[in-house]
DNA sequence: GCTAATCCTTCCAGTGACTGGAAGATCAAG
DNA sequence: CTTGATCTTCCAGTCACTGGAAGGATTAGC
């Protein structure tokens, strides 16, 4: 099947599809006129690539999760570290924008938002309080 | 004062300030000898940086923010909107993260995570369940 | 059979916000 | 005088795509 379809099928824009087989992910056919042809054992791959980049693993995390998953023999100790990780990074990340958003929604409720010129929000930005 | 010493005080890496020089953030003096010289004011706006910055604000958003800093007849409204908006961006990506960090704890969860090969983590990626 | 639209190919460049490193000048200390 | 730190510029790399140009292949309609 043709690159077009691939898209389709997978939730991937056909750029992104390119760009996985030009760093190793995937090694689609090719037919006769030049054209990738995809099998469904492709198809499979790019949407499992779909659904860990969507998880937020990175690209590379998401080249193990494939090896792993293509291993029969892996253990799944292996597949839940790499899961646990990704969560605790995740967890980390929520702690900081929330920290993030206590800062700003302060600040934006300090700060008047009117026709004047003193504002609260660049005051504090430019260390007025520090 | 010199980039590495203009880098201590604003907690920012000088290769970062170079950076922010040449996308035109700030314009410090030259010493003779070639090097850059930075003044109180320049501090001041490397802070500026560094704050708005560490608060999730892009490089342009930084950009707006100086210039409406520097107009002393702005709107503190028009301040207000920006940090409102990024405020919104915040909010999101942390609804986001969260939806990320359910599936994940889940799926952690539910992987017995030892030696045995069968893992429901990869399972859901390779769209068992779907 | 012709034409136009769509789809495919490759290649190159750009994004954001830095970061790393090489090659060479300058400076400060002993 | 030498060593080592600091500065300069410039180029390349990061991550994960994304956009676009130039050109070949296919398909749909007439």
């Amino acid at each position: 099947m043709n690159i077009g379809t691939a898209a389709r099928r997978s939730a991937l824009p056909a750029k992104t599809i390119r760009y996985y087989e030009e760093i190793g992910l995937l090694r689609p056919a090719r037919a006769d006129n030049g054209y990738r042809d995809y099998s469904d054992a492709d198809i499979h791959r790019l949407k499992f690539l779909q659904r860990s980049r969507g998880l937020g693993f990175s690209v590379e995390e998401c080249r193990q999760l494939l090896s792993l998953y293509g291993d029969t023999h892996r253990a799944s100790a292996d597949v839940k570290a790499l899961a646990a990780t990704k969560l605790d990074q995740i967890e980390h990340k929520i702690a900081e924008l929330q920290s993030l958003k206590k800062t700003l929604t302060h600040l934006v409720r300090t700060c008047h938002g009117d026709a004047r010129p003193d504002c609260p929000i660049l005051d504090e930005l430019s260390g007025a309080s520090a």
